[in-house]
DNA sequence: ATGATGCACACT
DNA sequence: GTGTGCATCATG
């Protein structure tokens, strides 16, 4: 718990040491503030450099350290926090983030700590007034579920030691995983303990959120992105005062505060967003397995879908995996039927037409659905095969017709397409495949009377769109909804029947070793939107590759045979799960100067590398080139992530001895896409 | 990270 | 001779 020291008496000269939000991992001393405020786990402001900066106090002392001369020591200016918002577990956690993700104790603290300023009053939590603390009824499989889970707690006082083997609670969408987590929460809480229940992103949150919220009140708390800083702050510090002993929240939720956790969920285990794309690139996962293991708490994930990573574990019984084979509400899983696009002129196959016409007929609802990541649309002369990328990036433009313009996904970058090939002048040149303006117009010349709605990065920039659409799909207003990743996930509607997934294999394309499971696991949760209320659902998946097998396997919803073949592969070519990973990507607008930096650090490395482990590169990463950075890679592949990653920190050491200017280098632990 | 400093080449 | 640009450095 948060130590507090006591304030310092008049004249009384008391050292601080603060961390910053900055890459530097060193620690630095000031003098306290003059109304003595200051104390460990509070942040202040403080004179750094040429500027005044936030800074995390995490411990003081009675002397300067050496070799500081006791004059250059400046004094705290304010301090932010009139209590601590952090305590020693908090400063340990983000000790062990920074070593394992190498990032300086500042960075991690910054990640961990809402940015919030005070802490008003206590209002607007998720806390809903009418509680509705009855748990349903559970099913065999589930209460079997529940019992696995809460049956090797110890009783309060006792110390748990012994490390938990985590659980994954396996289900199929509609199988009812949600009220075996909060029953098991339920447990805890109930016991005087606190609990985390992560989610992948904001939409689900809402939902989940209300659920807890309704059934344990002011207990709950959530943290989102959508919150403002004030408001995620007061709910960390109600969970620092032990008032708010449940959270529903996304990754950054696993830091949490909460008096003696005991139980960390999390939903939807397979979610890339789970790993922070930036410094420190945590994965909420890992960091709960650390806290988990730290305070002998219990872990346990969940998914229709699971990892890669996950599934070996379960496999090899390093994970305990409880299974639950049925829909709770007697749907049947929908027929998924998949239909080649290779001889369709358009971008909807006759059997998907006939589906919607149908479904319409029937009065029920219909989702579409376009991955749209990779190379789904782009300009191709038929005639030399030209292609027209960004300037800057080396991606495919994508077109936006609203707007006239080529677009780049990375850079923003927009030009007017040339009309005929700028490479052979052949007049066959032009855009080809699918995007969603594309299909909503093919939509409306075939369905005229069709009520459509398209949701999309581009139609929902607006904060609420989303909201609006999906509301007004869910009263019936719509009977049809276009819609990229944002449509895909965890959405819960009775009407609908046909699910379509326009192009299913654009993932399939991407230079990324997990191409096959993300494709595999998105046509699976796709599906899984359809037939959850009526035993009717049908789920089209449209593909040029209709013999991959990640679609065959999706497609019949073979699970166990998707991982049979995929794992194999990934241990032939030892990629993870067989191996970890950790990736050296360098960016620089200096093409030669990138190349070198990479050799460098490459030479450094191999002398370095422990037996049993590779390196691959230095090499031009799949997407060489985002505004205007030229980008290399450098990839530490082995079995044994303590060898790999001390050595990993030697190379990184001896890397940034003398660095290389306007090259910047970083480092990803475990990455999950290496594009 | 970020602002200050020092050195290179350009140009009123 | 001063002015703009970037690499280098230190931050207590």
């Amino acid at each position: 718990m948060s130590k507090t020291v006591s304030a310092p008496l008049k004249g009384s000269a008391l050292y601080y040491d603060l961390v910053f939000d900055i890459p530097s991992k060193a620690a630095f001393t000031y003098l306290g503030d003059e109304k003595g405020e200051a104390a460990p786990g509070k942040r202040a402001i403080v004179p750094f450099g040429r500027r005044e900066t936030l800074g995390y106090i995490i411990a003081c002392r009675d002397t300067p350290p050496e070799g500081i001369k006791e004059g250059s020591v400046k004094a705290i200016r304010r301090i932010v926090d009139s209590e601590a918002v952090f305590g020693e577990e908090d400063v340990a956690l983000a000790k062990w983030i920074g070593g394992f993700y190498f990032c300086s104790l500042g960075q991690a603290l910054s990640a961990m700590i809402p940015s919030g300023k005070r802490a008003g009053d206590y209002p607007s939590s998720i806390a809903s007034e009418e509680i509705t603390p009855k748990a349903l009824e559970l099913s065999q499989e589930q209460k079997y579920a529940l019992d696995a889970i809460t049956e090797g707690y110890e009783k309060p006082g006792e110390k748990s030691g012994a490390k938990k083997q985590p659980f994954y609670l396996y289900g199929i969408t509609g199988s009812g995983k949600t009220e075996v987590f909060l029953q098991a929460a339920e447990f805890f809480l109930n016991r005087g303990k606190s609990v985390i229940y992560l989610v992948p992103e904001i939409s689900l949150t809402h939902q989940t959120a209300r659920a807890i919220g309704e059934r344990f009140g002011a207990l709950a708390a959530t943290i989102h992105s959508g919150m403002t800083q004030a408001n995620r702050f007061t709910e960390w510090m109600r969970m620092r005062a032990g008032e708010a002993r449940i959270v529903v929240g996304p990754r950054s939720a696993v830091f949490s505060p909460l008096k003696d956790l005991a139980l960390v969920i999390i939903d939807e285990e397979q979610d890339a967003s789970y790993k922070s794309g930036n410094t420190p690139r945590y994965h909420a996962r890992q960091v709960a397995m650390r806290r988990c293991s730290v305070l002998g708490a219990a872990l346990v994930m969940g998914s229709a879908t699971p990892s890669a990573e996950a599934w070996k574990l379960m496999r090899d019984g390093e994970i305990r995996r409880l299974d639950l084979t049925r829909r709770l509400s007697g749907g049947q899983l929908p027929q998924i039927i998949p239909v080649s696009l290779e001889k369709t002129p358009g971008c909807l196959t006759d059997e998907l037409k006939a589906e919607i016409r149908k479904t319409a007929g029937m009065k029920r609802q219909t989702i579409l659905f376009l991955n749209r990541r990779g190379f789904a649309y782009f300009y191709h002369c038929r005639q030399c095969g030209f292609e027209l990328t960004c300037k800057r990036c080396s991606v495919s433009l994508t077109w936006h017709k609203s707007r006239g313009k080529a677009v780049c996904h990375y850079c923003g970058y927009q030009t007017t397409p040339p009309q005929a090939c700028p490479e052979c002048g052949s007049l066959e040149a032009g855009f080809t495949g699918f995007g969603t303006e594309m299909i909503e117009e093919e939509l409306r010349s075939a369905f005229p009377g069709l009520r459509i709605a398209r949701v999309d990065a581009d139609t929902v920039s607006k904060k609420g769109t989303l909201e609006q659409a999906l509301d007004s799909f869910r009263k019936g207003e719509i009977d049809l909804l276009l819609g990229t990743q944002m449509v895909a996930k965890g959405l819960n509607f009775p009407g609908v029947r046909l699910v379509g997934v326009v192009l299913a294999d654009t993932g399939l394309y991407l230079p990324d070793f997990r191409a096959a499971e993300r494709t595999f696991s998105l046509v699976v949760q796709v599906a899984g939107r359809s037939g959850r209320y009526f035993p009717d659902g049908k789920v089209i998946v449209q593909t040029l590759r209709p013999y991959d097998p990640a679609i065959v396997k999706s497609c019949a919803m073979d699970i166990d045979g998707f991982f049979e073949t995929e794992l194999s592969q990934r241990e032939a070519l030892s990629f993870p799960p067989y191996t970890r990973l950790i990736r050296f990507t360098f960016r620089g607008k200096d093409a030669e100067k990138t190349d070198r930096a990479a050799a460098r650090l490459a030479s450094i490395a191999k002398p370095l590398l422990p037996d049993g482990a590779d390196a691959l590169g230095p090499a031009e990463c799949p997407l060489g080139i985002i505004a205007n950075q030229h980008r290399r890679q450098f990839i530490l592949k082995g079995k044994n992530m303590g060898g790999l990653h001390a050595a990993a920190g030697a190379i990184i050491e001896r890397y940034e001895k003398n660095k290389d200017s306007g090259v910047y280098l970083e480092v990803d632990v475990d990455p999950v896409s290496v594009l």
